[in-house]
DNA sequence: GTAGGGTTAG
């Protein structure tokens, strides 16, 4: 297999990227194998090179290979990506929904918005399920409970109001927008709810100051024998601790260990917080950081 | 043919 550390310069040329074989099909795969190792923008903008060069950047599938990178990869950069999308003359829709993605991680969500309308007008695609969650992605960094909505719509329109993902989403944006009555009404309508739904609802609830609320929904979580995981106990801890509730953030300790759910930073963090109001909970702390990180 | 959701405080 050919590595990094092998100039590009010296893969042959495929005299017919239009006339797939066997060989032409194994030379893909070493270009894509090659995106996947890239660890700089300077290497990836070789295989770039190299996939005009030989007509492979023109094919959509391998495009989006590129361009997947050019979004994902921790060296380059959104101004790169965008470069590379403008020169895909036919973006399928998995490329279409990258970019939309892109920019939902973005400091330009708005972008997010504007490409999806451009895909719209300009592309024979209409959004799938994937698409969805991007989409509400960026109308929760935007605040803008009206954007939100209308993908709300969409969705139910589009034929996606069972998709768990797209759902929980959802409740995340309309929790964030403050408008928690509209997040429960889309969880309680969830008919299959994963640990997710929960989550979104129990953390909604306490960014909300429905500490009660958390609680009472943990509680509800329990009886349905829903298996609770380490973002769940943050945000039931989260609770407790706004709380002042003691008793609780005791119990809720024992609950972690006994359940053996599995412990990470933010959880440590989070316990940290309610060893401030528990001493006796701060050698247990450095204990579980110690065992996570030394 | 590739993919999507939730977490602490400061």
């Amino acid at each position: 297999m050919g590595t990094l550390s092998t100039p590009l310069i010296s893969l042959p040329i495929q005299a017919n990227p239009e006339a797939p074989t066997v060989k032409s099909d194994n030379r893909n795969r070493l270009v894509f194998s090659l995106i996947e190792q890239c660890t700089s923008l300077r290497h990836l903008k070789q295989v770039h090179a190299h996939m005009l060069r030989t007509g492979l950047f023109f094919d959509s599938y391998s495009a989006s290979k590129l361009f997947t990178a050019s979004t994902l990869s921790p060296f380059s950069s959104l101004e790169y990506a965008r470069k590379v999308f403008d020169e895909i003359p036919e973006p399928n829709l998995y490329t279409w929904n990258t970019l939309i993605r892109a920019y939902s991680w973005s400091t330009e969500p708005s972008e997010s918005v504007r490409n999806f309308l451009r895909m719209l007008c300009e592309s024979p695609y209409f959004p799938n399920k994937f698409t969805f969650p991007f989409l509400i992605k960026a109308a929760t960094k935007l605040s803008r409970l009206g954007v939100g909505q209308v993908f709300h719509g969409l969705v139910v329109k589009s034929s996606f109001g069972d998709d768990v993902f797209i759902l929980n989403s959802l409740i995340h944006f309309y929790a964030s927008c403050g408008d928690l009555d509209l997040a429960y009404r889309v969880f309680v309508r969830i008919s299959e709810k994963d640990v997710v739904s929960w989550n979104s609802m129990i953390s909604g609830f306490v960014q909300g100051g429905c500490f009660d609320k958390a609680l009472e929904l943990f509680r509800e979580l329990e009886a349905e024998n829903v298996k609770p995981n380490a973002v769940t106990m943050v945000g039931v801890l989260s609770a407790c601790t706004k709380k002042k509730d003691l008793e609780f953030g005791r119990w809720i300790r024992l609950y972690i260990e006994q359940n053996g759910i599995k412990m990470d930073l933010t959880l440590s963090n989070a316990m940290l917080d309610m060893s401030y109001l528990i001493m006796t909970w701060l050698p247990m702390w450095v204990t579980l950081v110690c065992k996570i990180y030394v």
